[in-house]
DNA sequence: TACGCTTATATGTTATACATAAGAAATAAT
DNA sequence: ATTATTTCTTATGTATAACATATAAGCGTA
């Protein structure tokens, strides 16, 4: 039996199970071979001979592969090597109602940390035209004094710019991802303290120091701007 | 037929397989069931007779779910939920030599705003006992002067503290990942201007700012400590 | 060349049976 | 009565075989 024949190949106490051993091969398989993005990977079938292992084990691990975003499967086609999209694999993970409590506002905080530590790189790729469409988003926003809720669109579309000016795609996704959890957390009474509707440093502000200010002011300035959310985690 | 009833429910041209939907609907069900972390969730066969599909497609569907971090499946025992680690479904992803060069950088950078912008959730987070482990490392650090050397290690043990401090699980989660990411960026030529010897504000500095500065001090602080990092991008 | 039809095929899905580890219950031993 | 050992039970893990279905690819027609 092939079964045992695996098994006596990795003697001790191995609490692995046989789709890990399998997977495992998998992957030494395919760099062995030297596939690359876009190369086809071989048969379900083949695959299932060549390992001595049932369809099924096959099955279950290339279904692992596709979770994470390495392969994708076409009827007929088979299975073919994609270049993962690291974020992309969090999407599916990140619904708010499977995420515990703890855990989201972990990443209410993380969003914290993003966007008052990205100025460098906003300051670094920022550009005229850029400075244009801000200043054309503030322009649009609803007058605080008059607004008494919170302007959760404006907000959005503001932060979403900035994150785009950094040029780096790998935060643009992980914010995008952020993005639908933000909105729970604000209507589910997760954070304590109320939303402030007075505001600190304002949307106006920022632009003036994106225009004329530097790294460090932005940062501090960013800090300011989101002393409401500070205040409702501490 | 239950398949094609399925079918009939959602018109229209859609691509989602069978295991998409089951997917879906498991999750509104472990919704309205109000499943916390730790409960265990219905046993196979019980979920394929109420979703009228075949055990396999409920095990791919849970396979998911368990490649994502969000179950663990024990024999005989069933499968329990467990606290989602979001980044850990990442890791097996992470492979460097899967990564593109592009993807590489932009998570080096990613670093870089993130051990800038959690300056806050340190100071507030930060213990006596913190500081005098901080310190501890700092005099364990060969001397600049001597090391010729960029030492990685410290240098990687020092930011590691950092992280922890910051109580933040995912965050220090993710910083975990990139770890060994960075080790491969340094090596490989992707970043063109080499590492520089010559220190700015040095980890004492920081832990002094730690010690009697603020937030905003040790933001600026820590960006001019990296400033070899953004300098090799820049 | 372009369009529509047929066919072969690899994945998607179902059904069934057995293997295995681990919890639970029953039994034996001190 | 309590602990140790055995047996039994059970839910997941694995194997096998068959059919469903989308679709790439080939073929023929206009």
């Amino acid at each position: 039996m092939v079964l045992s024949a695996l098994k006596r190949e990795l003697p001790g106490m191995d609490t692995a199970t046989l789709v890990d051993k399998v997977e495992a091969r998998l992957v030494e398989l395919l760099q062995q071979r030297k596939l690359k993005v876009g190369d086809v990977i071989p048969k379900e079938i083949e695959l299932a001979e060549l390992l001595g292992v049932s369809r099924t084990v096959i099955r279950e691990a290339l279904l692992r592969f596709r979770v994470m975003g390495l392969i994708e499967s076409k009827r007929k086609k088979g299975s073919v090597i994609t270049s993962p999209d690291i974020f992309g694999v969090l999407g599916k993970s990140m619904n708010p109602y499977i995420l515990d409590q703890d855990t989201l506002k972990e990443l209410f905080e993380l969003r914290l940390v993003l966007e008052i530590g990205m100025a460098d790189f906003i300051f670094q790729r920022i550009t005229a035209e850029d400075i244009l469409q801000l200043k054309e988003i503030v322009s649009k926003e609803p007058d605080i004094a008059d607004a008494q809720v919170f302007s959760i669109e404006h907000e959005i579309g503001f932060h979403s710019k900035l994150y785009e000016i950094t040029g780096n795609q790998s935060l643009k996704n992980f914010q995008r991802l952020l993005l639908p959890l933000f909105d729970y957390v604000h209507h589910s009474g997760l954070l304590k303290i109320p939303v402030n509707s007075r505001r600190f440093v304002s949307h106006k502000g920022l632009v003036d120091l994106l225009e004329n200010g530097s790294p460090e002011l932005f940062r501090n300035a960013m800090r300011n701007h989101l002393e409401n959310h500070f205040a409702r985690l501490f």
